[in-house]
DNA sequence: CCGCATCCTGCACGATACTG
DNA sequence: CAGTATCGTGCAGGATGCGG
């Protein structure tokens, strides 16, 4: 999928493109599908904005989301590297969370779709109209 | 969130950055959430490598799609004006599917990532094994 | 050939209750 | 406070058959 920023005109190599490393494709695949679910760009835009959070001070940030799904998600976050997990043994708990330099460097990677989306809203917006409107019509 | 890539150090304005223009946000989450999908990541790659495709043949080179889904990822990649589609008026009927300008420009858009994803691999599949150990041990 | 309608299944997620 | 465990359910998506 790179191929699309570089094509230089077939003046080098014939390289396959079709051929992708499979570990790329199904990293990508992953964190596109992570990063996609409901609460994971949240969490990312949260952390970095506001660095080291609690559990709690997390929770009440995002409405609607449930504690299952914030643990969750979190876990899956920490699993991959993104997300670094401190526990102070006090009673009661108290567990912060922060991103880890690898979770900021992919917010970073995910703003050229923000960038995208800022600049071309009207055009999907108007494709979209186009579209129902046809399918009305 | 693009505020990730711009931080001056606050030494510009003490700009709010949580408040993000909520089309921007919705659309943005919209987007993620299509590309995240099984397929719709796999039809732009293969629009933009091969060009303009008839159905059957894209349908050929998903192995394990239903022909349900490519239909839909189809539709709603047509109605967001990534695609474009030809309807052939002939019989039986040919139906032709090419990513628009905008379509090719998400694809690149969605480059960084995929960037991330090969810089970073190691680092992800490391932090993975790590998390899964610590877990059985 | 293309795509819609119908039926069926599994899984993701919310709600709730319980522990260290 | 910060989780796990359990149950109920809605909906995404596969399989199949029909229609233009």
């Amino acid at each position: 999928m790179p191929a699309i920023a570089n094509q230089p005109d077939g003046l080098t190599s014939p390289k396959r493109y079709d051929e992708i490393d499979p570990r790329v494709e199904a990293l990508v695949h992953d964190l596109i599908g992570q990063v996609a679910d409901k609460w994971t760009m949240l969490l990312i835009e949260i952390l970095h904005d506001h660095g080291e959070q609690r559990f709690t001070r997390i929770f009440k940030k995002i409405p609607g989301i449930s504690q299952k799904m914030l643990t969750q998600t979190l876990r899956q976050m920490e699993r991959n590297g993104l997300v670094h997990r401190t526990v102070h043994p006090v009673v009661p708990p108290r567990v912060e969370y922060r991103l880890t330099d690898l979770g900021e460097s992919l917010g970073e990677a995910f703003c050229g779709v923000w960038t995208w989306a800022e600049t071309h809203l009207e055009k999907v917006d108007t494709a979209r109209r186009r579209f129902d409107d046809r399918a009305a019509g």
